[in-house]
DNA sequence: CAATGACGATAACATTTGTTATCAGTTTTA
DNA sequence: TAAAACTGATAACAAATGTTATCGTCATTG
């Protein structure tokens, strides 16, 4: 428990002043998680209610298109949040589904409780808006790639910034989350 | 002037309470600009200074890939905010090119302003988060359109969102949107 | 430990999509 | 108003990518 909260204070200490007084009062509202490789902690169509920040472990966001294939598009990795952000702040069904990819460690963040923070953390509102912007970098970085970027790119730049990724994700986990099928990655890998 | 600023007002109030007297205070610091078709305002390189409110007219968000080609990835229509929001929130050299596709009203709002509305206004971090997390619901919307809908598909939702948006950009801008080729584009519509 | 399933490479083939060029109609510009 | 640029359709061809199936290896599970 302490190392837990210890690795998600040290983040958002990065976004904002944060007191002692108001950690010790505010922290002790997190729930913390084991989960099990392969479990799924949001299910499409179940509204997103909580926030889940990776204290250990590694999480992998997809979504079922039209024709029942599963779509990756996001691994969640250790000291980041992962969550349908939009169903999350709108209450509205998710779009998205989550599963640990290894046993891993979450830290819970209720809507609640973040809402509460705006009120009554001094820098809550802040907290809040540099969280979304946080979240929008991702998704500009990530759209600009898609459109600029050949997938085979796009594979090598996941890899040069997270080398072990090949030991932790299958491979056809990341031809999804590249929008290929997973035979032209193969091809694309044994032919550069 | 007055209806410029009657526009935005109204659009910042569907986000947060602003009382006329901070109204007044705030909103003379807006700067309205008049362009002109095909000019451009934030050229790709250079950090994006301010965020562009579409009071009338249409722009275009692009960018040049490492072919040289370019790629329309957003349309800024009336009543909605543009802006390369990354370069401007991070101050570095802007991803993209905004252009006027039409002789377009826009009002500028500066970082600083941006800043300063944040301590001035009584919900000023609140408006900011509610921007950050609209541009973030934008690019979640757009992200998944990406991974799950055919090109074809997207393009009869573009149709059917804003159904005047043939009249108004040309159809290899569209094409370029839906990262397809103009020729590709023209053989998907009369062949459905 | 045996059975099962997951994983990744590969081949053969089908389909999609891009590229280049041409053309006719329209709009813009000098 | 004449020339130039822009626009969208179309054809022919090339390249990229998907689909299906097979196979060997490895991990998981009962």
């Amino acid at each position: 428990m302490y190392n837990e909260l210890e690795k998600i204070k040290k983040v958002i200490s990065h976004y904002i002043e944060i007191s002692n007084e108001e950690w010790m009062s505010y922290s002790s509202k997190f729930q913390v998680k084991e989960i099990m490789k392969k479990e799924i902690i949001l299910s499409q169509g179940d509204i997103c209610r909580d926030v889940f920040f990776v204290v250990d472990g590694l999480l992998r966001v997809f979504f079922v298109d039209n024709n029942g294939e599963e779509k990756t598009f996001h691994f969640s990795f250790e000291n980041t949040f992962s969550a349908d952000y939009e169903s999350f702040l709108k209450k509205i069904p998710s779009n998205y589904s989550i599963q640990a990819l290894e046993d891993t460690t979450i830290v819970l963040m209720s809507f609640e409780m973040l809402h509460d923070g705006y009120k009554i953390l001094a820098n809550g509102e802040k907290l809040g808006r540099l969280l979304a912007e946080e979240y929008f970098f991702i998704f500009n970085d990530n759209i600009q790639a898609i459109y600029t970027q050949s997938p085979i790119v796009r594979y090598n730049n996941l890899i040069r910034k997270f080398p072990n990724i090949l030991q932790r994700i299958p491979q056809h986990y990341i031809a999804s989350y590249l929008n290929i099928s997973s035979v032209h990655l193969s091809r694309l890998k044994n032919s550069q």
